[in-house]
DNA sequence: CGCTTAACGCACTAACTAGTTACTTCTTTA
DNA sequence: TAAAGAAGTAACTAGTTAGTGCGTTAAGCG
């Protein structure tokens, strides 16, 4: 059936902009992605929360989980990317160790959906970031810059030596994912509201000298 | 329609166990949800498994969710459970408190689904476990068995005063919890096998470390 | 033994869900 | 300016899914 649009001068004619349009689906999927987890997210309400018609996100990812693996993607390339921004290089080992504690805090903080959507792919096995070579390799850099870090502090004394920077890496993340991914849990578990705000500060102070502590002298 | 079932001879009578029936149900429903979360795991496939009927978690459970809670609640009251049989009070203040990291880390990388499902639950806000008391008070437990291994360690000297017990505890779970969730998208960040067996005992050897150094005078 | 109660099972439904078909409409460029 | 191609849409399909209605069967008890 054909209607005649020029019959109505009230329709604004659609403005076509495909990377917007792919911006928006992607925007609302992490949101949708990070609320329900991978299976529980539903197709039809990220597109009507995109403000765009589900054949093109079919049109764009080819299937719900091709979309699932954009975002992922594109998550950790965001956090690698801030990651890079810090330039620890250029701190003393001290304050550049103590500065990626706080960064890595902050960034799980403002970005709740980054916690669910690793959680997510956790479930899955990883069987989406597996296939993602750029995900890889800027994580290397991110192993690297902490090597460099303790590498430099054990030059000047003020870092034991012998410490894995790999775990230290995971042991930076885990201080503060368990804590922000589990606050609702753990708001019951230990009776007291882990998201206030003396709370949280309390944690970081905390998770900075559980670091310090672990790599002093 | 009637089955006239004492004509068949090779017919087993089936035998009823409501209290079996409901532990099958049970484990079962743990490993689904585990392995799906709660928004994937599947009612049929469940029932299926449990070599139960559908009908039965329904008369048993009431619904999907009120399955999930038993489930769920069931598994913070076996860890708790066995963390009160670890007699730490019996042990010195060092000695009790790298038994409970070590403990802590051995029941995470046995029982993974208990992970799975405070993941899960986290997910949809704990709104499943709010309505537990009984959990809560088991978990009043834990955190007075950490308070009373940190007062008896400042006394003897061997502890550093000062040191919050929920946030010990926290830092306790975190170092293993993170690395066990996260250990498919981790293998890939970190470029190596996390799950490997030297892996995973270099890994119980740092984060003793690292509460150790933590709570050091 | 017969009766009641609780365990159990089949087959169904109403709502949902990922993905598709078959179009229309806008934009760019030869 | 016309044609081609890309962006966008609505309605549909085939398969799933949580939850139920109702009948059957075993076990305990007076």
């Amino acid at each position: 059936m054909m209607t005649d649009q020029t019959e109505k001068p009230g329709r604004k004619p659609r403005i076509r902009d495909a990377e917007a349009t792919k911006a928006r689906i992607l925007e609302a999927a992490k949101k949708e992605f990070a609320k329900n987890g991978l299976g529980g997210a539903r197709v039809d309400d990220i597109a009507e929360k995109a403000k765009a018609n589900k054949r093109m996100i079919y049109h764009y990812f080819e299937s719900k989980e091709g979309l699932f693996q954009t975002v992922l993607e594109e998550a950790y390339l965001d956090i690698r990317s801030a990651e890079q921004k810090l330039n620890l290089e250029d701190l003393d080992p001290t304050t550049a160790l103590e500065r990626l504690v706080r960064f890595t805090w902050e960034y799980y903080l403002r970005n709740p959906e980054f916690l669910t959507l690793v959680n997510s792919e956790n479930l899955h096995r990883a069987k989406h970031l597996k296939k993602s070579e750029i995900v890889k390799s800027s994580s290397r850099k991110l192993v690297g810059m902490v090597s460099d870090i303790l590498e430099r502090g054990v030059k000047a004394g003020v870092f034991r030596h012998g410490i894995d920077p790999v775990q230290l890496n995971i042991t930076i993340a885990a201080v503060g994912y368990y804590y922000l991914t589990n606050r609702f849990t753990g708001s019951i578990i230990y009776e007291r509201d882990l998201m206030a705000k003396e709370a949280l500060e309390e944690r970081i102070r905390f998770n900075i000298e559980t670091i310090m502590h672990l790599v002093a002298a």
